[in-house]
DNA sequence: TGAACATTTGAACAGATGTTCACATAAAGG
DNA sequence: CCTTTATGTGAACATCTGTTCAAATGTTCA
């Protein structure tokens, strides 16, 4: 009987139940795409500004977003365009004139959480 | 009297009010720089894969993440440095295993947050 | 001490990213 | 129609990122 092992188990780094479990419960491949997509989306400053501007008025066309955060408006529309994507931002168009806002409430939600993260450390 | 100017005013993207109370609410541009930062740490489908995983089992060791995720344990360091230079990770060194944990709830929750979201599109 | 193991690190590479610039649409007003 | 204004787009650029590979560090155990 190899009473060593009970009492003094080898240590090592692998530990195949929690390893299994993990593997059982993981998900797919693209959803952790998706979900790094997501952060990812949220993960440039100027992204950042955009979306704390529209936290705060919930429309904002083109040129008022360029004009709080101070860059041109072609660079506010790349960004817009990557955000759209990313099914962040929605848009509606009026005229000439494109007012965005935040796609839904867990962006909200999401972004939230990140600013109360940085706020509290 | 410039009656015109109040019944039909002229269309144009540019809003003052909003934008003047956009721009004094406006955070510091290194607090956006360091909340896109936090983004970026998940934007990553690796560290998206460690953080799930540390959200399930809240320790585990560099091996036992590669083997979970299935790619090599130093890809997986080079990516832990990343969440712990980000303060999102935190970890403990036992012998030769160096056990990796969440930092805080607030990564929880900003976690759990993204994971609802996706889930939810 | 020497062998095996866990983790860290640096260099190097391909691939991705964000801005700028110039130009293209597209709508409004004269 | 022509000009002005608001937004969208593509190419080009420098910069950044994530992986791999090789090697170093540090720990355990025989």
């Amino acid at each position: 009987m190899k009473r060593k092992d009970q009492i003094i188990p080898k240590i090592t780094g692998i530990e195949k139940e929690k390893v299994m479990l993990l593997k059982n419960n993981m998900k797919s491949e693209s959803f952790f795409h998706y979900l790094a997509e997501t952060f990812k989306a949220m993960s440039d400053p100027t992204r950042a500004k955009i979306i704390y501007s529209l936290c705060l008025e919930n429309e904002l066309c083109v040129q008022d977003i360029a004009a709080v955060i101070g860059t041109s408006s072609s660079a506010i529309s790349h960004q817009l365009r990557t955000l759209r994507n990313m099914k962040l931002v929605k848009y509606n168009k009026v005229g000439k004139l494109a007012f965005y806002s935040l796609d839904d409430i867990h962006i909200n939600n999401l972004f939230a959480e990140g600013l109360r993260h940085v706020e509290e450390k």
